[in-house]
DNA sequence: ACCTGAACACCGTTCAAGT
DNA sequence: ACCTGAACACCGTTCAAGT
């Protein structure tokens, strides 16, 4: 019962992908480079750098050589370079050589900008041949799954983001129903099959999730999984409450079973876990 | 290869619980009020009116009667009621009736502060009774993929803190142990308990932090979880993407099945994942 | 031992003004 | 049509100073 009724400036916002229903906001006239077409920047973790103004494109209506497309795509460079905490409008203005007013031109709000960003990533994840119908829905199934969970790691950011949004951008959009379409084909009856689809991929998000945070934290700290995971292994078996057990999300006892890296034990777990998922399906659809 | 050498003012931070490492810091000596000890604020969601400054214990050495304890317990209020977005540290000093400096007598930064109300409310996971050797695993985890799931829902601000920090304090640690515990008694090989664990908890993570956001959203937009739900899909059908099928968060085809609420629909759907994820169980204990 | 005021280096966003 | 400067209302955190 907090008196703020008397704040109430824009409608809580829904999404960028659902612009235009109140009507009335002056809005720009679809500058160049809508998101429906981002461009596949997929594996741009490589190309380091982050150059400044570097003013390719430019012409009479661009002037800084702005669009929705290179904001996008610099703001994934930067997301990824630096994290979800570090990135502010300003910043990225920086980047792309122009003053952080600028990008209103082209955005809303920060929180659009950050939902045509992570609609652009979830453009990564690949989707099997859903035409083949010989294929095995268990290994359209596996691949999704890793993808997702790549595409998780490699933009750790995009976890918080997720949980945010409606993620219903374009490829979201994509994403889910290559997900629906492989979840027909399991042979579950079509009220079970939402269920399934959670459990499969609510349990990539989660993995991917930690496994992604818990890379970056070693990149930051410049240390190895490994020294990282020993590190905090020590620390923590000082602590009292220390009683014999715990490991939540490095990786499980490093030494205790065998001389495995943090990496392959995380492997283990995520293979066996999905197969402990596509067993589970079977089981079910025996069930039913 | 971004050139930031020149600012590594601390340590990139492990976490509250791991302090003292570097015992050179000039720290506190230990405030009343241990977080070890941050007291039950179990169901405190009802007491609204976020009262100001009411100083009840205050003696000598604690003028404003501040301690971690109180601190972390209006932190998690405040959290709940406004979300981890509105969160500051001087709004949270307001709440209290001091200034912001003031609660760095306490705490060293706003991360530990938010790992210290984070770790609060996994007190509020109930836990099985653990030495009952007759009850079944399977009971004693959807008592605890229930209670954490419902934990998750309640304290929406949770989900991306516990992505984000190490989740080792003395009530995280708890709630681990009692889960590898129970996956103990499922007759898994060893090697493979951390992989179930992965499986079943962070569906429960994903699906928990999907639905708390879900629900936090519809309440801040003053509308049921069914309105939201037909506005959103009537917003996105009129879309060209929208190609007959996709119900990401929301919980499926609301009018298609029947008269189901998003609710019972969300119910189903858990439930049906989760006697997904203990049937996987047992399939891939009787492979072994 | 505890708390504060002033200050630093930031934020997202608006708005009137420039070209 | 696109971009900017100045301003508003915020941030987390430090540090010297008060009691």
């Amino acid at each position: 019962m907090a008196s703020e009724a008397a704040r109430a400036k824009r409608p809580p916002r829904t999404s960028v992908w659902l612009e235009g229903k109140p009507p009335g906001r002056s809005r720009k006239p679809d500058p160049t480079g809508r998101p429906d077409a981002t461009g596949d920047i997929s594996g741009a973790s490589g190309d380091s750098g982050v150059s400044g103004a570097s003013g390719e494109s430019c012409d009479a209506d661009h002037p800084s050589g702005l669009d929705r497309l290179r904001i996008t795509a610099v703001s994934v460079r930067l997301l990824d370079a630096e994290g979800l905490a570090k990135f502010s409008m300003r910043r990225l203005a920086g980047e792309l050589g122009v003053t952080a007013m600028s990008l209103y031109w082209y955005v809303d709000t920060k929180d659009d900008l950050l939902e045509m960003a992570l609609d652009s990533v979830f453009g990564e994840i690949r989707v099997p041949d859903l035409t083949d119908e010989n294929a095995d829905w268990r290994d359209q199934l596996r691949e999704l799954a890793v993808s997702y969970r790549t595409v998780l790691v490699r933009h750790a950011w995009i976890s918080p983001l997720i949980g945010q949004y409606l993620n219903i951008g374009p490829r979201s959009m994509h994403f889910s129903s290559a997900v629906q379409a492989v979840m027909r084909r399991t042979g579950l009856a079509p009220s079970h099959q939402k269920g399934a689809f959670s459990a499969v991929f609510q349990f990539v998000y989660g993995f991917g999730t930690i496994e992604g945070h818990y890379v970056q934290r070693c990149a930051e700290a410049e240390v190895s999984q490994d020294e990282y995971y020993r590190h905090a292994m020590g620390s923590i078996s000082e602590k009292p409450e220390f009683q014999g057990s715990f490991h939540q999300e490095t990786g499980e006892s490093a030494e205790a079973g065998g001389g495995d890296t943090v990496e392959e034990m995380r492997e283990r777990d995520f293979t066996f876990a999905l197969e402990l998922l596509i067993a589970g399906i079977e089981a079910m659809r025996a069930r039913e």
